[in-house]
DNA sequence: TTATGGAATAGGAACGTTCCATTATCATGT
DNA sequence: ACATGATAATGGAACGTTCCTATTCCATAA
């Protein structure tokens, strides 16, 4: 089963050229002629030659392999960036590693490390909280371009650029919505306490109280389904006079969804939700969930495309970058329209 | 910003040893004096050193890497698969690389190149329809073991070994229990026609539906919520008869879930639904979905440790793996129990 | 003191590519 | 016939490890 794997040294011989002219072939120049290139290929068939990355990258300083990690995969939110972070970096010529580190800092800064001891040329890293400093400073160790996003966790804050969205301005406009809609009594759901990412969330959101008379409430904890459910039934049995949630994202929101649904309370007509990121799954549910649509598809491409820049031509990201947010109101805060149903 | 990296050598001269006696305290060789490990340790620190592995691969025959291909990592299915799978490999020291084939044939055998070109000691495979031969026989002809699992592509068909769950059997449950529960004109809904998938799903649902006098009909498509919801709206515009549904997979039954729901149909009750994969939002959804329980974390660990053992020992696994299924059955199904609204 | 042998360390070759500096080839103009 | 210059092809060095075969060191026994 294991016989030694032809080399370019195998099919320069089996061609009759020199092992240069093979590797030229191997990369396409067109400094070979065409004759001589045609033979070549066929030798590389016959011999069943297989290109050695490893042997290559030993040579050349670059790899054309891109690190992605993820801090939770299982977020759809997440599987559609990576997806369209995948598909423009694979559009440039490079392959890119995903990896969930699945919000565990230590497990994370072990699977940089395996990164850029596999020479990735560059990172895009929504990181996980815990261990920052250790994964944080081997890439600056190593001098490796790296791209924060979503989440900005870096130790000393201003060490790689940081692209994100304009969270703030989705939780206003989440927040003034559901006033337009007629809430009185505005709740936000989910988030760990004290995290930028629910901070800046929730500044958009205590922005829309003002003035409004509405007392701010809000209910702390992971942004999952799990959590989301959980809340609609504290809601329910403790504070019945919420009528509206803005939530942290659409987890959050899908949760209370089904939590509401469980006990019987009618989403869009006794109580007001809108999500957060816009996940395709929105317009799967019914009554369809409202969110703040962030064009996750579009961050991703923007990433991969500064990223390369950054790599290709040294130019670097802005240091912060925040996409900008809309509203994509559906049944779930606008309430069931009976004629609409159709659509 | 780029000067060179320090290397084992570099190293070596700091530490005042030689480079052999570095190379041993990298890879934790006992037989190095600790006295020594330590100054070696300290100078490399002092360095800024990080190990080289594509030099070290160009020398060492295996590499530590397994690629992992998944047709869909949108689906929260292949999430959870994948995710147990990277676990598993990471516990043996493996690191793992994962690749998203969207279920395009042509993209899965770039990919597969890829990484065989980085040197992927074996490959999981879930494969894309299209481009069979092209994906499988760069991986025969390179050597590399593989391990299809839950659908067979491979040209030949026996390549590979695979490993899948006991779909027949899952069909077969899921529609018996919809009969005992009451249901008396039960749908297929979802799948490509005459993939095996779809086919041994619905060879289980055919037989348990022998001999009952019930009709089978069946709705086939991409296994999408979009597909299922537009399902929804077709039987009860088309055959409202129908009173209850064996799914292809969750998407799918998720799918009619809210379709329903929006058409204002009650699940549990007027219509019985089972899902196919038991995914974690089958239990947070309400009301909860019904579904063909795979434990989808021991397959994966099972796939993971069933590969390694061929790496290392180079034992091959039995051709065909069967996973055993159970049924989960939930509100979907059983209907809403008014009392059991607090578990 | 001198063999002896095991533990610790050292040095050179090898892995399969790319890059660079050369050399061979060949049509063209004088 | 010869120089010219572009085009095509070549051979050797280099990349940073690991592996294998020495060599050195040192405690112990003769």
């Amino acid at each position: 089963m294991n016989t030694r794997r032809p080399t370019i040294l195998d099919v320069a011989r089996a061609a009759g050229v020199s092992k240069s002219t093979v590797s030229l072939v191997v990369r396409g120049s067109p400094t070979v002629k065409e004759d001589t290139a045609k033979q070549v290929r066929e030798a590389m068939a016959a011999t069943g030659y297989v290109y050695n990355r490893a042997a290559a990258n030993l040579r050349k300083s670059s790899v054309g392999l891109i690190g992605l990690v993820i801090n939770d995969l299982r977020n759809p939110f997440f599987t559609e960036f990576a997806t369209s972070v995948q598909m423009a970096l694979s559009a440039q010529g490079y392959a890119t590693v995903i990896s969930n580190s699945d919000e565990d800092g230590a497990l994370q800064a072990q699977m940089v490390s395996s990164m850029i001891e596999h020479g990735v040329s560059a990172f895009i890293i929504s990181p996980a909280y815990g261990q920052e400093a250790e994964t944080f400073d081997q890439i600056a160790r190593a001098g490796i371009p790296c791209l924060q996003v979503l989440r900005q966790v870096d130790p000393r804050g201003d060490l790689f650029p940081f692209a994100t969205f304009d969270f703030a301005r989705g939780g206003l406009l989440a927040t003034q919505h559901l006033i337009e809609q007629g809430a009185r009594n505005i709740a936000f759901v989910g988030g760990l306490e004290d995290r930028a990412v629910t901070t800046e969330r929730m500044s958009g959101y205590l922005e829309a109280l003002i003035g409004t008379g509405v007392q701010p409430t809000s209910f702390h904890g992971r942004a999952t389904r799990a959590f989301g459910a959980e809340i609609a039934e504290k809601i329910s049995r403790e504070t019945p006079e919420i009528d509206a949630a803005v939530c942290f994202n659409d987890q959050v929101a899908l949760g209370l969804l089904s939590g509401f649904a469980r006990l019987g309370r009618r989403v869009g007509e006794d109580f007001r939700i809108v999500g957060f990121d816009d996940i395709e799954e929105c317009n799967q549910v019914w009554p369809r969930l409202s969110s703040v649509d962030c064009d996750i598809a579009q961050f991703g491409r923007d990433a991969a495309a500064a990223l390369l820049d950054w790599v290709e031509t040294g130019q670097r990201p802005p240091a912060l970058r925040r996409a900008p947010v809309s509203l994509a109101a559906r049944e779930t805060s606008l309430g069931i329209d009976p004629e609409g149903t159709s659509s």
